[in-house]
DNA sequence: CCGATATCAGGGGGACTGAAATTG
DNA sequence: CCAATTTCAGTCACCCTGATATCG
């Protein structure tokens, strides 16, 4: 222990700290519960907005995940090589290709689905219903405070 | 609004959903306030267990950081290579070769330090102390829970 | 012309597995 | 011989910036 310049508060004590390391474990959890399904973590986050929110393109699956429309395009183009979803251009709109489930990506994201029940099942059983509500409820509010200003540097 | 393989609790009401967005969001206001440093996030971090812990072996580091030694390998090396750490062979044991932080390291992680701290005064803005505290122990207690079993399979 | 979209090109940090050499 | 450590080699999904072409 040797913290010369750290602030007064310990590691151990912060939220921020908290936050990253329960992300951690939760992201290993899922990598070693989708593994031997081969899909990805963001590849399964994905199947769970076009399953979500039904057809969606490639610009508006980035601005759903917070990434940029190429990363989201090798995403996507992954997803669709190994046939879990397809793409059919827009009637209206030439120029816009929604992607959509095949029945392979919704049988691949029901199993899935098994898999990260489980995990937060598990998660989540240390925590009461009314304990569960607060800290979701007290995170939203962070992400809507870091998002609101762009970070005046 | 499709949900046909969800269960019947909604995406936006899932504690683990939470989890997932504020640690992207967290992890977005951090690079974004490192970036002009020339360090990224898991650098960071590396500084600041060398500066928490004291010197630590690559292996030691690896295990704080929940990866593999090979992957903090290349993380050192490029600390090393930017003269933020040094490494000399432990004297004891000819095969450790410890990090600890150079004056230049000392001085990049006290400009992280401010940078990280205003980013988390903001995330944390709209929790009361009371709040705050409810929140990093009901992490902590679902990362314990998630490592106590190793996914049953 | 402009805005949004899709996508190619290129690159980089981080993460993994596998394997080899060293040391206690 | 064994366990732990360090590190080389190779691979990959992800994420980025820049640039281009297309459509409304």
């Amino acid at each position: 222990m040797v913290r010369k310049l750290m602030s007064d508060v310990p590691l151990e004590e912060r939220v921020g700290y908290a936050i990253k390391r329960a992300f951690q474990a939760q992201r290993a959890a899922l990598d070693h519960a989708l593994r031997d399904l081969n899909i990805t973590v963001p590849q399964w986050a994905v199947l769970v907005c076009l399953d979500y929110y039904g057809d969606a393109s490639n610009a508006e699956l980035a601005r759903l995940n917070a990434c940029t429309p190429q990363t989201m395009n090798e995403i996507v183009r992954h997803l669709e090589a190994d046939g879990l979803i397809e793409r059919q251009p827009h009637p209206d709109h030439g120029i816009l290709l929604p992607a959509r489930l095949t029945p392979a990506g919704e049988n691949l994201l029901a199993a899935c689905m098994e898999r990260v029940s489980a995990v937060e099942a598990r998660m989540l059983a240390p925590l009461t219903v009314e304990e569960q509500k607060l800290v979701r409820d007290a995170l939203n509010r962070c992400v809507q405070a870091l998002q609101e200003e762009p970070a005046p540097v």
